[in-house]
RNA sequence: AGCGGGAUGGGAUAGCCAGGAGAUUCCGCCGGGCUCAUAACCCGGAGACCGGUAGUUCAAAUCUACCUCCCGCUACCA
């Protein structure tokens, strides 16, 4: 690996995050793929050699969840979301050199010689834990099959990560009140030998390394704070059937922890692709450095990328990548996408609408900088695509190559004027260092940008005024322009660069094409153009937009209309408890009609609301969080049903003295059928 | 509250890391031009004291401190 600029001499290997295989794509998933395709696209345009590889990420404990809940084997299940992303991102133009999965063969293999080559070096060590074990159902509980309260924060978490709270990063057995995700019941921990990678081992390395590291500037702020403070040993195991094997002794039946074989699935892709095409040695990209690997990711996943994968590389002796590029989310409408509200724009459904794929790509790559969040709207898409692809781009296009074709049948014979030559010189320079600062905005905006240079230089010499020998110059300058734009653009136009490549009469594909080429004599002859672009109507967007609203409502009903049970709301049902409780037990609980006074939200929080509660002997302080599932000034007089004797709470620094009863994920207040008395006890 | 990201003409964005010319570009608005072209294109104009306060500096959108407001983080979503 090189600090030097691109193209270098090294082939480069850039990697998009790996699609965890349960789910359909999105419009979020898509910028990743997107971004870090127009980014292999840009790099070949600077004449450096470069490949494109990823894979699914198939193991890991959601997906044998969900598999476990559709009845079917973790394997299948995962196959199947596999195989739809691999149909999926052609059409979207994403084009990867390989793409593999991380359940396949060469991954499986690779992944047990990191893990011995880390045995072999010293960093691996075996530690006693305390891993949740669920005993009724007489099964491990690993990572998200159990989920509980943040040791670190106090807030409810996953059994791998903190994800309401802290966000940090869980080591198991760390949670804490662990409860099974399967079956409900209470966990409880029981000793047990794992592995542990020593990251602690690594700290200096790390170090050095998010300090050399190129890429967006988050990727290497984010993790600091982290690698500065100690770092914890990762364990690698895991309690469960669904993944690859530990190799060595002593560990039978453990698996290996998902985040360890899901990005050695970079290295095994680029492996199969050396294997397939011999024009690259992937040992010595990867194990010498001869290469610059360029991680493209989403920005919830960098400290994966910037501490355990350095880790796991160094302790495995290769070379280190030479970039994280960790792009922003997207957002629909200015608010955060959701996949279970419907907010989503799903990548078939986009497709489905009749658009072009490489609209999309355009909007998506560069809508704004790479790591900032980029909002979705149709709206804005329209007019993005109207104004800058269509009436820029496409017209220029469109209006210099028609009077070419009909006034000379293609290129004029002629000179590109001095004018012309440096325009085109300076945004190949402005071009390359905007690669070179991987700010594919820029790089698009540029393109469009040459374009636009190309109308205002058009109607400044008006050819349509000269005779054919004074307008030949100017045509012929327009030509190149237009043979330059299609150049530029093709890392994220591909298929409209090739139709402008085939208009201009060049053979093969723009794809081909280096910016060498910008500044290369088009080709001879070639008949009238076709419009590249078609605008977006405005009742089109109109339209869309409503499909959109009512999905995303239809989205929401579902979940507090319980009258509309869905499938797979059915199945969701919590399970029954097979434990009985004695009668005493149960009258260890003081339950107790109650009458609200007030209501009013807690400060700071965004669920929780502050209610004072009269049960008949007093009235009491009660928190609890139903603040966005009701509305807080309909509450006072409505009666309700009262743990009065639960412990007591702070939350958000308020004293909550017991607990409101409500059903479901919406907090469904459960009240009196009658008119009984605040105060009284319920049996 | 914590973590992360923001706040720049009416809307949307760039510039901030490496402080210095008239603060970029797109949409919209006003006026004009052109008519080869997808009612497109081109030119000109109005419109921002760059969220607030204080500081560093010859010089601050940019650096520092504090503050205000917004957004995401509850269904695993990049």
């Amino acid at each position: 690996m090189t600090h030097e600029d691109f193209p270098t001499d090294d082939p480069a290997v850039v990697t998009a995050g790996l699609p965890y295989a349960n789910g359909d794509l999105h419009i979020g998933h898509l910028r990743s793929y997107v971004n870090a395709d127009a980014l292999t696209r840009g790099l070949r345009k600077l004449g450096q050699q470069a490949i494109y590889v990823c894979g699914s990420d198939m193991h890991g404990t959601p997906i044998a969840v969900e598999a476990e809940k559709e009845g079917v084997s973790p394997e299948a299940f995962a196959l199947r979301h596999h195989e739809q992303y691999e149909e999926t991102f052609p059409q979207f133009n994403v084009e990867f050199d390989q793409y593999g999965h991380t359940h396949d063969e060469t991954n499986t293999a690779l992944t047990k010689e990191f893990v011995r080559s880390w045995e072999d070096n010293g960093y691996v060590h075996e530690k006693e834990i305390n891993v949740a074990y669920d005993p009724e159902a007489d099964q491990w509980l690993p990572d998200r099959f159990v989920e509980g309260t943040c040791p670190y924060c106090g807030e409810h978490a996953r059994g791998d990560e903190c994800d309401e709270g802290c966000q940090r990063h869980l080591e198991p057995g760390e949670i804490e009140e662990p409860v099974s995700t399967i079956t409900g019941n209470p966990a409880e921990y029981r000793k047990r030998e794992h592995k542990f990678l020593r990251l602690s081992a690594l700290q200096d390395h790390l170090q050095g390394f998010i300090n050399r590291v190129e890429g967006t500037s988050n990727a290497q702020n984010q993790p600091l704070e982290w690698i500065e403070g100690e770092l914890q040993d990762l364990c690698i195991t895991r309690d469960m059937d669904w993944g690859i094997d530990y190799p060595g002794e002593g560990a039978d039946d453990l698996v290996l922890y998902v985040w360890v074989d899901a990005p050695i699935e970079y290295v095994s892709t680029t492996k199969q692709y050396s294997e397939r095409d011999g024009d690259l040695d992937w040992e010595s990209v990867w194990k010498n450095g001869d290469g610059e690997v360029v991680h493209v990711i989403g920005r919830d996943i960098i400290q994966h990328h910037t501490v355990y994968w350095p880790a796991m590389l160094e302790a495995a002796d290769y070379a280190e990548p030479r970039a994280v590029c960790a792009v922003g989310f997207v957002n629909i409408d200015g608010k955060g996408l959701s996949t279970s509200k419907n907010r989503a724009i799903w990548a078939q459904e986009y497709l489905d609408e009749g658009f072009h794929p490489d609209l999309l790509r355009y909007y998506i790559a560069t809508a704004s900088g790479f790591e900032r969040d980029v909002n979705f709207s149709w709206d804005r898409f329209a007019e993005r695509v109207n104004s800058e692809l269509a009436d820029v781009v496409g017209n220029f296009v469109y209006r210099a190559l028609l009077f070419a074709a009909r006034n000379f049948g293609g290129t004029p014979d002629a000179r590109v004027s001095d004018e012309v030559e440096t325009e085109i010189a300076q945004a190949m320079d402005d071009y390359e260092d905007a690669l070179n600062d991987y700010d594919l905005q820029s790089a698009g905006q540029r393109a469009v940008a040459l374009a636009r240079f190309g109308n205002e230089y058009i109607q400044r010499n008006e050819p349509w005024k000269l005779d054919d020998d004074e307008a030949a110059p100017v045509i012929r300058d327009c030509v190149q322009l237009v043979k330059a734009v299609a150049v530029l653009l093709q890392p994220f136009t591909p298929e409209k660069a090739d139709a402008i490549w085939s208009q201009i009469g060049e053979p093969d594909s723009a794809a081909a094409a280096t910016i060498g080429d910008c500044l290369q004599a088009p080709a001879g002859e070639f008949g009238e153009p076709e419009e590249l672009f078609t605008k977006v109507e405005d009742d089109r967007v109109e339209e869309l937009d409503e499909k959109l609203q009512s999905k995303i409502e239809a989205g929401s009903s579902d979940e507090d209309d319980e009258a509309d049970v869905s499938e797979e709301s059915a199945t969701e049902l919590e399970p029954l408890a097979d434990e009985r409780v004695s009668f005493e037990d149960f009258q260890d609980l003081d339950l107790r009609v109650g009458e609200i006074q007030t209501a009013e939200g807690v400060e700071g929080a965004d669920d929780l609301a502050r209610l004072e509660v009269d049960i008949g002997h007093e009235v009491r302080q009660i928190v609890a969080g139903i603040k966005q599932l009701h509305d807080l000034d309909d509450l006072p007089g409505t009666r309700v049903v009262i743990v009065a004797n639960l412990e007591k709470a702070e939350l958000f620094g308020v004293e909550s003295n017991g607990m409101i009863l409500a059903a479901g994920e919406d907090a469904d207040l459960l009240t009196t059928h009658g008119d009984s008395e605040p105060g009284t006890k319920v049996k």
